[in-house]
This record gives structure tokens, sequence and C-alpha cells, in this order.
DNA sequence: AAATCTATATATAAACT
DNA sequence: TAGTTTATATATAGATT
């Protein structure tokens, strides 16, 4: 934006748009990084590019042994799901009730569970990384949601192919 | 930082952090708009606050029915884990490759898959948004991962219970 | 509480090294 | 190609409504 407004549309020029794609990227984090400390709310950010073999994720990858730690000693989100789903009943008073289950979301730690579980279905963080604890957990979690996709499946062979 | 500098540390008052979240929670994603519409890049930000029932994400919520149709019509990713694979062997000349690895991963919508993936299983998305197709290749993959995970807790016992 | 308005801090396009 | 500089566009803190 400065010395000339630049269009909003795609940098044909390559070096061009090397060099905006590396100013914008560490601008990008960096504003990730002032939302997350001036109002203490959890932030991610994910970047592919073709100009690094990995996708840019922050802050999970240097982060990652203090969420698998967290994740250890981590209750299951049982009541966590209850209360979402209390949520979508009340709709009155939202921010409220959203706000105590983002409390309690927050406390019991489900959004560190959810990325670790991410990062290790799709092949970023290898299971190694895991205790025992966490492999029976992830375990029972991946059972469970193996068992819904196949009753789901039924219904379609059900209603579809008989 | 207009008017005055402001020290980067959490806003105990808890109107001016909101509003400051607020804020800010627009400008990053207008930032990440424009860092994928300039670069032609993939991004995804996510973010958690007390404000909101959900957390923002982008831009998948509003994507998603793009993102499932795309996904909808994908092969497994074999080729691209061979890809990926090979890099980690040859650093030379390592953004050359990638820039290939880039280029197969986003001809054949990895990423839209691990997204999807991700909202599914972690209850954000309904497995009803999937259709047949997707329901079987994500069995498939819940499977594959299932058998890493009990093979990594038959080592534990193994090792530490015998 | 949310929207609008400024003055100022910050981000960044282009130039230069 | 990457780092540094600088002029300008943008983002935003605080004030106001």
């Amino acid at each position: 934006m400065p010395r000339s407004k630049v269009k909003l549309a795609y940098i044909s020029n390559d070096s061009a748009r090397r060099t905006t794609f590396r100013k914008r990227e560490s601008g990008l984090i960096k504003k990730a990084e002032e939302i997350t400390t001036l109002c203490g709310v959890e932030a991610c950010a994910i970047l592919y590019s073709p100009y690094s073999p990995e996708p840019n994720v922050w802050p999970c990858p240097l982060d990652a042994q203090r969420v698998i730690s967290r994740f250890r000693n981590m209750a299951p989100p049982e009541q966590n799901r209850k209360m979402v789903d209390q949520q979508s009943f009340a709709r009155q008073r939202l921010e409220k009730t959203t706000e105590k289950a983002t409390k309690l979301r927050t406390e019991n730690q489900h959004n560190e569970m959810t990325q670790v579980m991410y990062q290790c279905l799709s092949g970023r963080l290898g299971f190694e990384c895991l205790s025992i604890g966490d492999l029976y957990y992830l375990s029972g979690l991946v059972s469970q949601n193996l068992r819904v996709i196949d009753r789901r499946l039924e219904f379609f062979q059900r209603h579809y192919s008989g």
C-alpha cells in the first residue's frame, strides 16, 4: 500500500509476488501474535505457499510440545459436548452462555486436543509424540467417529441400494 | 497504535479488550484475504474468542459448501504422500521441489480434505454434510489411523507392561 | 454496546544496496 | 535474491455519538 496503492489482484510477476508474500506473511503473523496477547484469545493461522515445504502453521509447530503436554493431562470433553448442545437450544442471551462455554472449553483444553488430533490425523505430527494416555484417548475418539461414519454408510445403503 | 501507542500486553479492561478484539479481528481477516488474493496462496485463520459461540474460522464456514464439493471429487492422496516423503530426502533445491509438491497438493485438493476431515472429526461439521463417497474415503482414512494408533499401543504394552 | 470519527502508529510498495 | 530505506497507504486507540 505505500509508495503506490496496489490493486487488490493476483500479482503476476513472480519475484514481486514472492516478495509481497514474505512481507505480508510476517505482517499477518505479527498481527495474530498481537491480538492473542492483547485480548487473551487463542488464534491459529495457517499459510500454504510454494516457498516453503511445510505450511507455515502459527503458533502450532513451535508450541507443539506445550500443547502436547497439556493434551496429556486432559479429561474427555464430555461436559464440554453437553455445554455446546445446550447452546444450540438457548439462542437468547447467546453471548453470556457462550462466554461460560468458552471458559469451560479453555479450561479443559478442548482446543488443544482438537489441534493435536488434527495434526496427528493429517500426518503433520507423528504419533510417536503422544504418550500412552494420549493414544488411548485418541483411539477412543477415533473409534467413536468410525462408528458414526459406519452408521451413516449403513443409512445410505438402506435407502439407496436396496 | 493510533492516538496513543499501546503497550503489547493483555488489556484488563473488559470493554476495551472486547472493542480491540472486534477491530483487530476484522483487520486480521482482511489481511488474510489480501495475501490470498495478491499471492494466490491458500490461507486459513482461526480465532477463538469469548464473544462468539463458534470460533471464527476463515474462510472455511462460508466456503464450506465449495470445499465439501471439491472434497467429493478427490482421489486418495497417495501420490501426494510420496511427494512429501521425497522432499525430506532431497534438501537441495528445496524450493523447486517444494513448488512442484505444492502445486500437486493444490491440484488434488489435499488441503481441503484435511480441513473437512478436521471439521468433521472435531464436531464442527456434521457428517450429514458428506456424500457417500466422502464417507467411504473418510472411513478408510480413519481406520488407517486407528491401526497406527493400535500398533503404537501394542508397542507400549510390549515394552512397559510385560 | 455499537458505529463513526480523527490523529497517530504501523505496514508495506518501490527504490536502492 | 535478500536486506535496508523511505514515502505513503492502512489500521486502529481513543473520543464522540
